[in-house]
DNA sequence: CATTGATACAACCTACTGGTTGTATGACGG
DNA sequence: CCGTCATACAACCAGTAGGTTGTATCAATG
């Protein structure tokens, strides 16, 4: 779903809260980059790069508008990042599992 | 639940492939350093490095154990990171019920 | 078509990351 | 307690990330 190539883009771009900000407020998906640089304590072009890492990681996009370009959320992205954790979480729970069923020792044993 | 600083962590600790896959080995709790340094191609010290991050962004830890050290992954934080992308993607479908709001016109709208 | 507003991009600097090797500490076996 | 296995840590190096400023492109407007 996510190569890891991918999966390293997409979570070192939410590894830096100020990009994390911007794909929260990218969610409504009416600000340009000016507008949203207004709001972080750096200059403009650093929160261009800030986007453009956001966009190479898939995690948002940009859309004309007149002379602006709007930034807006890819929520699929979101949702792999999700499924990824989920992933790992599934196989936590199989370890549980397999733990059990060494507890309760070799009964339906290895054959 | 996770600060933004631990948020760094987490997401910075997730955007590396050795490290998630030290992570999904982990699961099983039964490697030390050791045994998991001999499955990547980097130095016995490199992986000490990359189990390192993964402490400090608490999503592993080491139980002693003779003279090994197992490295166990901690799921709740795993689970925090899960619940984080969660409120995203909570905020997104938000939007789309403002959306929708909006389309559906100013009858009920702003007093 | 010249100006202005919004975005893009290049060059540069500093700090951190991911890797290396080498050395030190800690725990077990003889 | 001496050797050895497992881990930890320090010093170092190359590459990348995050910030800066300055310049260039691109679209709307007079």
């Amino acid at each position: 779903m996510l190569s890891p190539a991918e999966a390293d883009q997409v979570f070192s771009a939410l590894a830096d809260a100020t990009r994390r900000d911007i794909l929260r407020r990218a969610m409504a998906g009416s600000e340009g980059v000016a507008e949203l640089a207004e709001r972080y304590p750096m200059s403009f072009a650093a929160v261009q790069k800030h986007v453009a890492v956001l966009e190479r990681a898939g995690l948002v996009a940009k859309e004309r508008a007149g002379r602006r370009k709007l930034v807006v959320t890819q929520v699929e992205r979101l949702k792999q990042a999700q499924r990824l954790l989920d992933e790992y979480e599934a196989l936590w729970r199989g370890r549980i599992e397999r733990m059990s069923d060494i507890l309760e020792g070799p009964q339906g044993g290895a054959a």
